[in-house]
DNA sequence: AAGTGGTCTAGACCACTCA
DNA sequence: GAGTGGTCTAGACCACTTG
């Protein structure tokens, strides 16, 4: 039955609330079958095609995969093409390169006025901040500075090991994710960054100065990256 | 009536290209109101359901607008807003940079290896290429180096004074736009380019090297542009 | 053969805009 | 009040996958 008849939000938007709750939750866990129209359309009270409606709409935000004759299964969120679809670094052949990451340790810290803005966050919240070096055939080509809002990723500090791609944390505390802005620039690489990545302080780099959001829109990661091309591109992708 | 009900294609997608032609072709001319889903559906031959969907996709692809209890109507795709969706130069405060653009006169040629590759043409195919600088405020910040199918456009070197933004060109030819793609790197600029720019030659700066495409996914320009950023940057947004 | 999602129908009622 | 698109219903049949 749907939440709140008496709501103004539509019907189909109720239910897709539902079912993408399910899903961040992990009472539907990923690579699993969710129900089928008519059962979802008996359990909440509507017509198969307002379960179709939102059905589709969870599936336009990647939260499910339909196939026909087959299901409507829940999406890893973990898995590649998933969760390096933010990372827009390509080789010369068009291939994307997802580098091997190597994560310093998380430090904990009041949000600055940068992280501020980016996060919209206030002057009292807390940060965690990660330093992370990508790496591909052995070779360092970013140093990323991430920054999360700790309220989203409680206790992160304490945690030994885990991988730090948004994609995964954010799975990990129940939040689905939305889009990502990028902003690039030249830049020049920081005395630390030019060290690791083996050039001259001052080199012309790529400043990757990304946040990515939430479904519901709020900022859950910013991060900025130093990046050193040779040979690669990266790619911009507009509809 | 459906063109061909012996198709495999569903209904609602040939409803769907029936309507794009009549936009593309200008049967429909920009602004103008379209018939109402119902007058559609009865001269279609198919439901009103059936229809909807034709209209929401060609919604999604910025073909027409639909407002409730005014009507549909097809987008002007010259407009501020649809002409300028490619262009991702932004502001210190975020607001879009849309340069004033001089363009030089149009030469057409044969294809090289490059602007085969980026447009899929063969050998003996032609194109047209123009030289557009774009300022802001009075400071040239990009050198456009564009290409163009020549098959696409006929004709376009003897017209005189016409607006060669991409957008304008494929309305008048009865083109619609889809998606485009932009490689982006750190270059040098070229002696003639640092001219322009009024900076030292081999100045880093972004290399934009973009092809737009038609909506049914064939390219039908490529450009690259040598863009110096001077508080400015290049925002890529991520779905 | 049974079950799934994909397409399609033929309506109803509502919210909104405008004359 | 008339006309529009937005939501919603309650089915039918088809294409596809799997046991």
């Amino acid at each position: 039955m749907p939440q709140d008849v008496l709501s103004n939000r539509p019907l189909y938007l109720q239910v897709r609330d539902a079912l993408a709750e399910r899903i961040a939750k992990g009472t539907w866990r990923p690579g699993a079958a969710i129900p089928n129209e008519s059962d979802l359309a008996r359990e909440f009270g509507v017509s198969p095609g307002t379960t179709r409606k939102a059905l589709d709409l969870i599936e336009s935000e990647r939260l499910v995969t339909r196939r026909q004759g087959r299901g409507t299964f829940v999406n890893d969120q973990a898995s590649e093409g998933l969760a390096i679809r933010f990372s827009n670094i390509r080789g010369a052949d068009g291939e994307r390169i997802v580098g091997q990451v190597e994560a310093g340790e998380a430090t904990e810290g009041k949000a600055n006025a940068l992280e501020r803005e980016r996060l919209r966050l206030q002057a009292a919240d807390h940060v965690y901040r990660i330093r992370r070096v990508q790496s591909h055939d052995g070779r360092p080509f970013m140093v990323e500075d991430v920054s999360m809002p700790a309220t989203i990723f409680p206790r992160l500090v304490e945690m030994n090991g885990v991988n730090h791609r948004i994609a995964i944390l954010a799975q990990r505390h129940g939040v689905l994710l939305g889009k990502a802005q990028e902003r690039i620039s030249i830049g020049q690489a920081s005395p630390e960054a030019a060290e690791v990545l083996g050039i001259a302080p001052a080199t012309a780099i790529l400043s990757l100065d990304r946040v990515t959001q939430t479904l519901d829109g709020y900022p859950v990661e910013w991060r900025i990256g130093q990046c050193h091309l040779v040979g690669q591109h990266y790619l911009a992708e507009m509809t």
